[in-house]
DNA sequence: TTATATGGTGAACGATAGTTCACTGTCAAG
DNA sequence: CTTGACAGTGAACTATCGTTCACCATATAA
């Protein structure tokens, strides 16, 4: 009965927050915080704070400004499609995590390029897909690389099981490419984003 | 000659308050930047944030407290893998993002998947990838839709052309479905993403 | 040469930060 | 009915915040 209300007034602080952060860029204050969710004195929001940083919604820095912790994460993650969604309850406890860090290990060195050809459809890469690629990584055999051989620039998979280094497409419609003078691997890449709409 | 110097320095100092903010999940004080960075006066902090909001690399709240803009992006967008990567300098031209708010809309509705079978692979979707689903987006005629007919889950192209609503596979080895008796339509497939290794 | 922009030191300012203390209701469990 | 946890008020504390001041050194431009 009131246990219910505490718990949705509180799940309702967290959003505020993760409002807050989402549109600002930045964690409020105590006082942000106590301003955003009616809370008058600043020692109320000091245990709200408490209590969400045993929840891992936030933690704590060494000089105690606030940082976010599961705030930070846009999406969450639940199971597979079969599975389907899980009741709201159930969804609260899936982990939640951000894109960013999922994906991209150091942001220098990470470049978002646009697909336009079909040579590695059948790995799954269409035209106007989008790949993540990290020029920080070592090639290794087996990854799908961008590379300029004899002055063109494109994406294959390297293969170096046979002697020397071919270049291979996912398209049987292509032919395996032998660089005749030069191969520069530029980088690796590490993920294919398809955005619809 | 000294200008290269003060670009690099400027280069160096920006790269270190990105990775404070990456490491840390908030920006940096004044004082802390000063730190960082070997500055000993906090007005010469003070100088160096008002060029850096110039840059476009911060911004300022109205409270004065920073707020990440470049520094908040993971991935910088560059062209189509036929243009190759350009020369370093034209890489920092390069507008940069970061993928949760290039993916996600609204993060609270917001949900991951993981893909099991082959049912949309001729649209690109393969076992292992994971979608992205947004509850809280209203399914349109085309759309990839996650649906539970009649009690089972699964994902496919939604289509209301027809009469009534049908629900169609990217693979001619499935057949479209009728649902039977009930529809439920969960959320919107708003991207693919495929993450390698 | 003389200006003048650039980048820095050091001290001071009021405002706000997070924290702590004492105190007050409210509700559920004993 | 009492006890104790919970949630909140209000005031105080120190540390740190971003900002501004006056001043200095070094280059670049006139």
């Amino acid at each position: 009965m009131t246990k219910d209300v505490r718990e949705n007034r509180l799940k309702a602080r967290i959003r505020d927050i993760a409002d807050f952060y989402h549109k600002k860029g930045r964690m409020p204050s105590f006082s942000e915080i106590g301003d955003m969710v009616g809370i008058k004195s600043k020692n109320a929001v000091y245990k709200l704070v408490n209590k969400l940083e045993k929840l891992k919604v936030l933690e704590r820095d060494d000089k105690g400004r606030l940082i976010p912790v599961s705030i930070a994460s846009s999406v969450k993650m639940l199971g597979t499609v079969e599975a389907g969604f899980p009741s709201p309850a159930e969804e609260e406890l899936s982990d939640s995590l951000s894109l960013d860090t999922l994906l991209v290990k150091n942001p220098q060195a990470t470049f978002l390029l646009k697909v336009s050809g079909y040579s590695m459809s059948e790995a799954g890469i269409l035209p106007g897909d989008m790949v993540i690629v990290d020029k920080g990584q070592v090639p290794k055999s087996g990854d799908i690389v961008i590379a300029e051989v004899d002055g063109e620039w494109t994406m294959k998979y390297l293969d170096k099981s046979g002697d020397g280094v071919t270049l291979l497409p996912a398209n049987y419609k292509f032919k395996p490419i032998k660089p005749q003078k030069e191969l520069k691997i530029a980088g690796v890449v590490t993920a294919v984003i398809r955005k619809y709409r």
